[in-house]
DNA sequence: GATGAATGAGGCTTCATTCAT
DNA sequence: CATGAATGAAGCCTCATTCAT
């Protein structure tokens, strides 16, 4: 968990984050989530980011060298969670298909309620050319495919998957099928947003990823 | 192929010249394709697609109202070309999996063909936000779903398929495999572009779709 | 002499700059000494520039690739001017007392003709931090005490000059009484800048030179 | 004159501690003077100075209004201690050449003992556009040609110096002499700062004022 | 058709200064 | 006295677009 080293010292007020860090910068984190989903990386202006925050346009540069980094640090933050919690499944009980199952469900409930910052994954991470692919954002996209990849070759070894599975490959494939369903409901292309649009996309990638299209 | 891509009211007075189009032209798209490739869509400058054309600055804009209208056509060509051969696999010969798997199988060989075209088609169409995803790009993009959807729900009324499938959702999987399957490569996750890794991957694609991790 | 080899295309209509450079371009060059001199460096706005030019801003940008090459640029010339005549004079007639008595009429003069140019010289080249002493401005000043230099030696050589007197040194010595006694006339320590007070001041500065101050 | 440098409106209550300035006072002064040597007053930002002061950044504020008064402080002490020596030279004993020559040596021994004060002093006193040559900046300049223009003017008077030498432009000259020849030595034109260096410089700068460079 | 000079709005970034603690 | 977070005006630079030739 991010646990910055910066040696912020807690403002006081609230103890909703333990290892407390500048209300202020929090706030232009989270502003920074919601333009930058709303606009993409390049329509983000900072003067939004401020503006959404509630706070000075300079303050943004007390806290971030600069844009760029801002918006590393939006990255950093968003997939740390997810990795984390896709960690959590690979360590956590049941076999390679109930945890790839608990993949699928998991991004896609986080959809449901954090939609701006799924958003901002999809959108824009391990898709920026070159220039941004650079520190955490490469990092840390690896890192997922790693960890489902886990999952896979775990799966392999219990005879629970298919012998001849390439588990990276299968990991991208399932991560990608996530991904653009997801922005297939972002764009509206699959339904609405509706309890029930969710439900029936979540169980239709579970069932392709886990069992394939073809008929038994 | 496309028989007269995207309707551009041929400029020129007589019909002498029947598929004429004026060779700049084509350079610059040509040129706009892979400055695109490498750069994306904000990274890149007109001055950067006319450079790498060997054309004089203003002539972008002799043949394009903007920079949108460029990106757009380049779009539309490289898509033009891709919904045009989907659309002769689904209208080809085969079953549902022969076609899931053609579809896979052309995918992956465009890839190994035209990277850089491959690269423009996953790094900026559906992923740019809102206000880009305007003209044909959306149009098109659904094109390719609704066309996959399509091989899916005939498999499903002859029996090839799942009953229990969503075509839909199948079809966003299935393309979502595909990219992130290809990004991988492009970004060298998922090893190199070599004949071997090449075929590997595809093979590996291929099989998850139609049969999905689990063992049997 | 500049001549600059970028190739611009004479745009016909005066001639009375031979190797011809775009009208604007030189606009944007005189407009840049006078503001440079009002100013100084850091108080002079590219804005300002382009206004006194009677050009938009943008194409300060298009002649120029920043700020610090724009006024590197106004050194330079206004330098290799003064260097050429310089040369001229070392290169001309006369012992050494008369020469070094024409590069401090030379130098007296060129200010009642052109003082914003003066001004530039005297109030940024050379004393501008490290930063700035980089290419260009750091060679030509070290030209000019050269070529003084020079003058000095051979006069020596010629028993014009006293024997034990260090030719840099003194040609430093010159320049820098040239200078501060120009920076006083400037800044009105020296009285005004009326002929009868520019004469009085030229006829100071040379005999400080030649004969020193010591009563003979 | 300066019997009290800069009329700082002693803040502390009691005389208990009689020339009582606070220790972060003086600190943050020799920071600016350090920094301001070094990046000169523009490149230099008030962060830099209370970083080099090892001082909190607010505390500058607290001791001055404002950057420009830092500034003009500096160079008021700077100059203080410069103008009371002249002063002292010009009041002791010897002659116009003996205190002419001792103008030439202090000058070139308070460099090699303090160097980054020097090049304050020189790279940007008077030198500043009219703006900033506001307050004591000015005055100090002046009293340095008025007290150097005295030496000459008794000299004159006790026949010790041409009679046709116009003072003011003699003490102009003067200055700016060993001020080029200083610069010269800072930039590392006139060789390096060795004993031997600084020792020649300085016995070419005396002659060159007091004898001129005339073989005789 | 073709060229490239000219335009100028827009956005990032810096940094002097203020202020609450 | 001290601190450093907060403010926001100011200026540099980019680059899409226009236009005269």
């Amino acid at each position: 968990m991010p646990a910055e080293p910066n040696g912020r010292p807690s403002p006081s007020p609230s103890f909703t984050v333990p290892e407390s860090e500048p209300e202020k910068r929090r706030a232009i984190l989270h502003a920074a989530v919601k333009v930058f989903a709303e606009k993409g990386y390049h329509g983000c202006r900072i003067a939004d980011v401020a503006k959404q925050a509630g706070v000075a346009y300079g303050l943004v540069y007390h806290y971030f060298q600069n844009k760029e980094e801002l918006l590393e640090s939006v990255f950093a933050e968003q997939w740390t969670i997810f990795i984390t919690s896709l960690r959590a499944i690979s360590e956590g009980p049941g076999g390679a298909p109930e945890q790839l199952a608990g993949v699928c469900r998991f991004a896609i409930d986080v959809f449901r309620t954090a939609p701006a910052a799924v958003r901002v994954l999809l959108l824009e991470v391990a898709r920026t050319p070159n220039a941004f692919r650079a520190g955490s954002t490469r990092q840390t996209f690896e890192d997922a495919v790693a960890i489902v990849a886990g999952i896979v070759r775990r799966g392999k070894e219990r005879g629970e998957v298919r012998p001849d599975a390439d588990p990276v490959v299968v990991a991208a494939g399932l991560l990608g099928a996530l991904e653009l369903t997801l922005t297939g409901m972002v764009v509206g292309l699959l339904g609405g947003t509706s309890e029930e649009d969710i439900e029936r996309v979540k169980k239709g990638v579970v069932d392709l990823v886990l069992g394939g299209v073809a008929a038994r």
